[in-house]
DNA sequence: TGCCAGGCCGGGT
DNA sequence: ACCCGGCATGGC
């Protein structure tokens, strides 16, 4: 089992290299990506952070002191937008009071403390808490996302009724603890089921994994 | 034109 | 410990 995790990455990373993961510029580009990203295209996401860059007020302290339904309407093309506008609210919050609104001083937390702390704000669940800790952060934990569970479900790796924490631990059983790895992993994963396993299937038939 | 997209919460069993 | 409805926009 392990084995075959270890080869499904040389073959990923063979057949498309470095994915140069997160899409964001900063570490805080990537929180609020993972926050506007729930359940929502990645194209939607990238509308919102535009928008929010054009307000003038993207850094922490702009948002923090941005007005709730200002926050909202900006989001909107990410959908959900009231329930993501009190999340990032929430984040902003809890970032400022523990850690003055800096991610260096973020960084300096362990990873399981730093886990533990995410996962008890509204609106950050597993997923968002390990990619903000692997790429906004550079900890080293797995992410594991819808992509994650229906490509493993479909090699016969897991059950589909497998919790998030089971396929998360058997990742990280199974590979060093590297974050610059698991960065790639997850990436590659991402890329492979967005090229080959939703659209065009014809071109499943090249699936690096076949 | 309905279904889907890089989830999570709250209430119910 | 699961299961479900709600949340909302834009692409196909």
């Amino acid at each position: 089992m392990s084995r075959k995790i270890r080869a499904i990455y040389k073959k990923l990373f063979r057949a498309f290299g470095q994915q140069h993961w997160w899409p964001a510029k900063s570490g805080f580009e990537v929180i609020l990506g993972a926050i506007l990203t729930q359940n929502t295209s990645w194209r939607n996401v990238q509308r919102a952070l535009l928008q929010l860059k054009k307000s003038g007020n993207f850094s922490p302290a702009g948002l923090k002191a941005l007005p709730l339904k200002e926050l909202s309407q900006l989001i909107r093309p990410a959908g959900f937008y009231n329930f993501k506008a009190a999340y990032i609210k929430e984040f902003l919050k809890f970032f400022f009071k523990e850690y003055r609104g800096s991610l260096p001083k973020m960084r300096l937390k362990n990873k399981d403390l730093l886990r533990a702390q995410l996962l008890s704000l509204k609106g950050i669940g597993p997923e968002t808490a390990d990619s903000i800790l692997l790429y906004a952060l550079d900890k080293p934990v797995f992410v594991v996302d819808a992509y994650t569970r229906r490509i493993l479900s479909r090699h016969h790796l897991i059950k589909p009724q497998d919790s998030y924490t089971d396929i998360q631990g058997l990742f990280e059983r199974s590979l060093e603890q590297d974050s610059k790895m698991f960065n790639e992993y997850h990436a590659l994963l991402v890329k492979l089921a967005k090229d080959y396993c939703l659209k065009n299937k014809p071109k499943c038939q090249l699936c690096p994994l076949k």
